[in-house]
DNA sequence: GCCGTTTTCGGCCCGACTGTTTTCAGTCG
């Protein structure tokens, strides 16, 4: 049972209970543990099963731990078969209609009878819905014109597409007379490898001014809502996007705020009540007196808080680094001195070796290593053991016409369905740089799974595992692997972890990542570049190693070549 | 339902916007 089963069935329950009208803080205790089981690396079930004391979990008492050991040794959970009996799936589809909340849900299934989003629909249609208690024209007419985005799966972007929309706009609001200072905010700020809305702060003494230009920015489509200092548009990507303007002595609080994450505000506004102040997004007040806001610097301060890189914003881990000393400086972009994962013609790539080098060369990188596909990747042109042979000297031939970069030769191998390498032992043996990778075969049980990474981890000749789950972000689960044992494996046999930087992999995970660090095992960020434009990802690798919280001294290609050589095997 | 050195009960972050009210409830972030 794989942790975000087990987290899905609490948030199932939570929706289920909030329709019922249960306390809200209860509610809370079921989202609360939903979110601590899937961000924990290790799996819950086997740790449950082998006996491990749940309650350690943060927001796991005495009752959820009972409930998870039922999840896990019966494979459901009593309590929510009984609930979904009684509340129908098509009514917790409700719940997804913009502006329609439990409260709302409760009165069409309870006193309504309404059972789905269809009978919603023809209810609306009928005039219905405008003629309960508390509900009217408006509501109604919102019901009708939203109800089509809960049937559609209300996806969410990438953080590249995200981050291009957002800084885009920031960029054009910050051009404006009297805009003082634009951010992007949220989750995107947080860097989340995926975002479901946008934020973006500005500061202004006219909010008009800011205001009206989104409203007329090339990326909107239609303003949803306005009010004085928070607007809400749609972009014609679908995506939402919330604007907010506030005075330039609250911009810091204001960002702190609106950069979240809710769990990590919610622990923030805990110890400033314990300081006997007060948090909100103007500032931080003792009684009515703002004693900070400016700065975000400024609002932590006040809390005796570092200023915490918006990455680390999670409720992980950062308040308890705080405790223990300053922050650990985090991996940079700058920082990055080699990409170690990329692909040419001689593969599926669109560069030759040269081109490559010289792209690489251009963003300032001091080495690479040319990794195309071994043969099992026949649709991408897979080398076997002799072309791969001849690829390595065209790529001697380019390294000694190329001067200020130097050149790996690689390969990505992959592990085969059974367990062995696609390329034999003594051609692995002359590589600079084995990275072996899982493309086929992902959806195969977790015993052979792991017989395949193992095979690949002892290997002598292998250096890292690229891409370790094989996921691609929002629409394949990655290979159903247990990441603890790979990772211990990984430690014992020198083999270093991929980050993949591009934006549809970034796998290892932050969450991954940070127990691949944990252990000690020196990660590599790589682009995995296919053009001469794929280096532009580097970026979203690195945010994902800042999320995790590692810095310089955890990524081994921040180092110069002769000290990375220096952690091989 | 969780949590705890102002503890085993009584808290649990806080404000904006909308719609339906005439002072507030619901939703959202």
């Amino acid at each position: 049972m794989k942790n975000d089963q087990i987290a899905e069935c609490f948030e199932l329950l939570a929706d289920l209970l909030e329709i019922q009208g249960a306390n809200a803080f209860r509610v809370r205790a079921y989202r609360n543990a939903a979110r601590t089981i899937s961000s924990t690396a290790e799996s819950i079930s086997d740790f449950s099963t082998q006996g491990g004391d749940l309650t350690e979990f943060a927001g796991i008492g005495r009752d959820l731990a009972k409930q998870i050991q039922e999840i896990v040794s019966t494979g459901q959970h009593a309590q929510l078969e009984e609930l979904k009996k009684q509340v129908p799936s098509g009514v917790l589809d409700m719940l997804r209609i913009p502006g329609v909340g439990p409260k709302k849900v409760a009165v069409f299934f309870n006193e309504l009878h309404l059972t789905s989003l269809d009978e919603l629909r023809a209810a609306a249609e009928a005039g219905v819905i405008a003629r309960q208690k508390g509900f009217g024209k408006k509501t109604e007419e919102a019901i009708l014109k939203n109800i089509q985005m809960a049937t559609e799966a209300s996806a969410r972007i990438s953080i590249a597409e995200a981050r291009a929309a957002a800084d885009g706009i920031v960029e054009d609001l910050l051009k404006l007379d009297g805009v003082k200072q634009a951010s992007a905010a949220g989750s995107c700020r947080r860097r989340k490898e995926t975002c479901g809305d946008l934020d973006i702060l500005v500061s202004c003494d006219d909010s008009d001014v800011p205001m009206n230009a989104l409203a007329a920015h090339p990326f909107v489509s239609e303003v949803l809502q306005q009010g004085d200092t928070k607007q809400r548009v749609r972009l014609k990507s679908g995506v939402e996007l919330d604007l907010r303007v506030v005075p330039e002595e609250s911009f810091g609080a204001a960002l702190q705020y609106f950069t979240g994450s809710k769990e990590h505000n919610v622990v923030v506004r805990g110890l400033a009540k314990d300081l006997g102040l007060k948090v909100n997004e103007y500032g931080v007040f003792r009684g009515d007196q703002q004693i900070a806001g400016r700065t975000e610097q400024d609002v932590y301060a006040a809390l005796g808080l570092p200023c915490f890189p918006p990455e680390l914003r999670e409720n992980r881990h950062e308040f308890a680094l705080a405790a223990a000393g300053p922050l650990p400086k985090l991996v940079t972009l700058e920082d990055i001195q080699g990409d170690l994962h990329m692909h040419t013609t001689a593969s599926d790539g669109m560069g030759t070796i040269a081109e490559m080098a010289e792209a690489a060369k251009a963003r300032g990188l001091k080495y690479i290593a040319i990794t195309d596909h071994s043969k099992r990747v026949s649709m991408a042109n897979g080398l076997d053991a002799s072309r791969l042979r001849q690829h390595w000297k065209e790529i001697e031939k380019v390294r000694e016409s190329i001067s200020g970069i130097e050149i790996l030769c690689g390969i990505e191998c992959d592990i085969l369905e059974d367990a062995t390498m696609d390329l034999p032992d003594d051609v692995l043996a002359e590589a600079d740089w084995v990275i072996a990778v899982l493309h086929y075969g992902l959806k195969q049980p977790r015993e052979q799974i792991m017989k395949r990474l193992m095979c690949a981890v002892t290997n002598p000749h292998v250096d890292i595992i690229g891409h370790p789950t094989g996921r691609l972000v929002g629409r394949r689960e990655g290979a159903d692997l247990n990441i603890v044992e790979l990772l211990k494996a990984a430690a014992d046999h020198r083999v270093m972890m991929e980050i993949n930087a591009h934006p549809k992999r970034l796998d290892l995970d932050d969450i991954h990542a940070a127990l691949a660090k944990e252990m000690g095992i020196p990660i590599v960020i790589s682009t995995d570049s296919h053009t001469v434009n794929g280096f532009d990802v580097l970026t979203f690798g690195v945010d994902q190693a800042r999320r995790a919280g590692l810095t310089c001294s955890d990524v081994a290609n921040t180092r110069s070549l002769k000290d990375f050589r220096s952690l091989l095997k």
